[in-house]
DNA sequence: CCTTTAGTACGACAGGCTTCGTAGTACGGC
DNA sequence: GCCGTACTACGAAGCCTGTCGTACTAAAGG
């Protein structure tokens, strides 16, 4: 038996996501930060140490958008929210679209073009 | 010797266009479908004539936002504008994006997910 | 039980977005 | 030269977003 936390956290179902939501939710360059931390082997982060330039609310609001969006999945350890990305289900969904938007932001942080020299 | 249409269409330089921009330009209904006609051959084609649901000054302003963020390229032909998809920019700058992107639009239009059966 | 830590809820505010209508400009055809 | 077509400019309305601060709740640890 899980412990059942009373504290639920609403995720949308696989068929619930769309592509105009989950683009909406990265074109933020703090949740296209986000995303890309979590790509990078954050996963077991608590959302407070991201080190984001926002205040706390402002971070809880992210993670809710790219919650609601379906790009990442949370769910509590704690008194922390560990995040992550729902690869498998945006795979299905929109093959190519999360891994080459998160290579395109990691060469180009938030959106800087790749000069290559 | 061109004949330099007096009505020029600002575009940005390939190192201008942002991540976040493009994702945000593709994010919205109406221009996520442009951008879908457009891939699909219908590139010497007028604006108005895109039978898209809203008026015209919309139209006109969605086709500017794309311009902006550097997803199509525009120039006029006598009184009607055509629009281009910056493929080859864009693929440069964030490889697979825009393709990944348009295939998973014209499998789930706007958002809904791929149901097979 | 009390304190600390992590995150939430709520309200507020500024700014942006999408939409429209109307008026105006550029080009092509008669 | 005149008219129609295609697009633009401008302003307005309504909504949504990103940001914050403050007050609150849930869990962990002594």
């Amino acid at each position: 038996m899980e412990t059942m936390s009373p504290r639920a956290l609403p995720h949308p179902a696989t068929d619930e996501i769309t592509l105009a939501a989950v683009l909406h939710a990265l074109s933020d360059p703090v949740r296209l930060r986000i995303a890309t931390m979590l790509a990078d082997g954050h996963g077991d982060m608590a959302c407070i140490a991201f080190d984001l330039p926002v205040t706390k609310s402002t971070t809880t609001h992210h993670f809710r958008v790219l919650r609601e969006a379906g790009v990442i999945a949370q769910h509590y350890q704690g008194t922390s929210k560990m995040s992550t990305l729902r690869r498998e289900d945006l795979e299905a969904l929109f093959p190519g679209v999360l891994t080459s938007v998160l290579n395109a932001a990691r060469g180009a942080q938030t959106g800087e073009a790749a000069h290559p020299a």
